[in-house]
DNA sequence: AATTTTAGTCAGTTTAACTGACCAAAATTA
DNA sequence: TAATTTTGGTCAGTTAAACTGACTAAAATT
């Protein structure tokens, strides 16, 4: 029901980007990179991230979240230690592998937004930005 | 991997209108009602369409669109009508109790957008659609 | 008339989410 | 300090929504 004529714009973008991203990222070796994955990279801390801190953040349950960091962990690009501080819980951060999948998945974004900024104008394209976080901050 | 900051913004934007409406679809008895059966009440023609039109619209095979299609038919959606001119199709239309749907999530999504327009301002939201759509048609 | 294409279904698979039940460590409370 | 509750995480099973492959029958093409 994405009724909404905003809506479909705001869905048809996104979906681009998202399938961009990962037909670049295939054709350069990361086909098992899939797009639930993103949430994780987009999230994690520097410093390490909890399952169940990520799962918050990323808005799904922590046996999904587990999943997900199980998965990229065992691709080798999440490395797991235990958490110093507490028994239970693992930290996780990114491996060098993994540093480097980020980096390559920045550029190829980067460079696909480049598009739409060309598309509407540098000034348009900051300003829209800026629309969008304001109609992202109204709704909190 | 959704690393660009903007497709962050259209994601989450996008996200909460779709949460949105489903919620108050619920609320008001439709909780039968799945995102994914939105994209039917967008793509449907008004004099009827066939599942292999749907099917490449919503950019999916013929198959899940045949499923989407079967349930909204069984929860009294849709009526299939088989296609005079050609003995192997089937045409789908909104039933009543479908144009109803359809008029209500309407209302739901733009008194939604409202929002969003108050939050940046009449002006700059009809801008803001422009742009999306600006760069909607810098991809093709 | 024979062949190929098209509309749609049936059957089975995959992916990414979900819930519920559980364990062990940590934090809180009595 | 002992008992209880909360928290971090896993295991097992389920569901939703997509997918592929194989098929039938009607239509279009050769």
């Amino acid at each position: 029901m994405s009724e909404s004529n905003t809506g479909v714009y705001l869905r048809q973008l996104y979906d681009s980007l998202v399938t961009n991203l990962h037909q670049e990222l295939a054709l350069q070796g990361y086909a098992e990179i899939t797009p639930s994955h993103g949430l994780i990279f987009q999230y994690l801390d520097e410093k390490g991230s909890r399952i169940t801190s990520l799962a918050s953040l990323a808005g799904m349950t922590k046996q999904s979240m587990s999943a997900l960091v199980y998965q990229l962990e065992n691709l080798g690009y999440l490395n797991r230690t235990p958490d110093p501080d507490d028994g239970r819980a693992a930290l996780f951060i990114l491996t060098p592998k993994g540093e480097q999948l980020k980096k390559i998945a920045q550029k190829i974004n980067r460079s696909f937004e480049q598009r739409w900024e060309e598309a509407v104008g540098v000034e348009n394209y900051s300003l829209l930005r800026e629309l969008l976080l304001k109609m992202i901050e109204s709704g909190s």
